[in-house]
DNA sequence: ACATAAACGAGACGGTACGTCAGGTCTTTCA
DNA sequence: TGAAAGACCTGACGTACCGTCTCGTTTATGT
């Protein structure tokens, strides 16, 4: 049946899952990602190092697990709908806006990110699990947007969203300019009118 | 006599520093950035690992200098202007498709923009050396649209660049997707075009 | 009412005592007596640690109790005494020798001797089980010379005991020479005759 | 040439090599051997755990350095010689008595003792290194005496040499018995006389 | 015959030390 | 005096076992 070595999650210890959790988000705002270590983790989650080497493979899945356990992101999320698409949008992004500015969500939602863009399965479960959620919530509320004929029919909304999150996220990323309200209401304008003269 | 112990650099030897880069580009595409050291340069390089020590803070910075001093993208590049905006634009777009998928760029600038994310004095670094010289060259033939009159005044170009770039970039960093002309085209009609209904 | 935690040896599992016992043996004879581990006995015997931890204090106890339940030395050995001493002294130390040089034995017996020489406590059960035996056995035979008038009044026989066996154990514990016949026989003769010329 | 990877002894540092070996004897003394770590060591010599593994394989190695760095046993050792042979033989022995009941010599010379002779290699270097040194001593006072008429003509010198030390040594590893001065005077008495009634 | 309590196999746990790797500093030797 | 070579101290890596501590599961009475 091939297990081979799998240990026994039913007699795994949730306290000691907990205190690895925090100490992961604690020590990686401290330090940072590069010089967040295993070792450090254990010793300030009061725990054998093998506890985290048998349920993790890296510090990277650490953290992920510990960003998702503690920001669980419920996977049914939604978009408003009031009926004035750009509106909704702005409001949803400046909330994001607000969220991406707090210290404690930047330091390990960065650090996923970029591990991520070094480790392609681990950038594979980091999307899946924090970032596909979002652009979905977005591409379905342009699907109703589409629908009730506000955007066009040819449009692809998978780019559409993009268009709108990307320049967000890249500005945040790789901190070429701040995050504001403006920047967000000027995105939603541009992406739905386009940049050409009518 | 406040050097204080800066090395000079005209008896700085250009046949290790030669050396040094083409060790550290081979090595980032066979090992990886995570798994790229000093002493893994030094070693190829056939140099002492204080040479590079006295000249670069990081192994970040080796890179970055090896990068540019390859690719040197000349500063004063320019997108073509053939009066056809959306033309123009694909037309570079796919060249920078092409460059994105060939494996020799992309380990070391990968790795760039990853360390990148985490260090933001090197950020800047990156982002002054490399980025921002191609989001320029988009905003100089935005400018010159902007004033045939194929964009409308009130455009902020900074934004309809990245509108433009980020998802590119950011499809490549996460690998969510693959680059295609396809993509590219797409995404210049939405940004030109805007998805409302008209 | 002081009992404190002292398992109930009635129901003692006599398969799993077996179990580690050959385990016990077989691996101290693969591996060495450093590399021999609780861990590694308990998997072989397809027993729980606790269960090796219940009865005994450590590797050094298990191996004695192996040991002696195994090569059980039975407590009321005799030397043959056929009237000429110095021939059953070499009749027997002839034995010793062939024991002394069987693989089988030589690994858990060196093992016992050197845990013992830094265990002061498990050094004296090892002495009294096993080495003691031997030496009241070559004492007791000598006395009977003595009684017999072979052996001077005034000789220490638990010295002339050592005399015969301690160049001998220290050539086998040391390896400082190999273990033959003529070495034993040429033992006997000096220490019955002296050196010194007469 | 095949020299594999063999460190620069020039450039060794003396200093360090000097502080590992007291560590190392003062530490075998404080927690004895079984406890006694590279790691420990290293700590308490101010030094790196590499700084050890470079120059040596193991702790016994480290132990047997330091020990012979200390007691050096300048190799052209010899006996006295005032004729009386007996007399020599029980003075060096009773001062080595006094040595081998004295603590700072004990511990690391019983830790060699015992990591010998589980490990062939380390006890051809230990038996060289301070055991024989020790014998070849006696056996040249030996062979004088021989010379000299003393002792009988067909007499193995080194068995002989054997039949005192072994005892002594024996008593010592194994803790049978106390050392004494009655002990050793007893023992050159027999060995000299032999047991036998003539 | 069955209840019950102990020993049992299994193995997760907090730890310690292992032996290795690389970081960044310092020193020696050479050209 | 810059550079090669590489020894040094430091600290993290991932692994192996330690001895303790639950978990169910036998097993062996003792009522």
């Amino acid at each position: 049946m091939a297990t081979t070595k799998t240990p026994d999650a039913n007699r795994r210890s949730e306290r000691s899952r907990r205190a690895i959790f925090d100490a992961a988000l604690e020590l990686v705002g401290e330090v940072g990602y590069d010089k967040l270590t295993i070792e450090g983790i254990a010793s300030r989650a009061g725990v054998g190092k093998q506890t985290i080497y048998r349920w993790w493979p890296s510090k990277a899945a650490v953290l992920l697990d510990a960003f998702t356990a503690d920001a669980g992101d419920e996977p049914g999320w939604e978009l408003p709908d009031t009926g004035d698409l750009a509106a909704d949008l702005k409001f949803v992004l400046r909330a994001t806006v607000d969220e991406f500015n707090d210290p404690k969500f930047e330091a390990p939602y960065r650090a996923l990110a970029v591990a991520g863009a070094n480790d392609p399965e681990l950038s594979e479960q980091f999307v899946n699990r924090l970032q596909d959620t979002g652009v979905q919530a977005y591409v379905e509320r342009l699907r109703r947007a589409q629908e009730a004929g506000a955007i066009a029919e040819h449009v692809d909304l998978r780019i559409a969203a993009e268009m709108i999150l990307s320049p967000f996220s890249q500005r945040w990323l790789m901190r070429t300019a701040p995050l504001t309200y403006d920047f967000v209401d000027t995105l939603v304008d541009l992406v739905l009118g386009g940049i050409s003269r009518r």
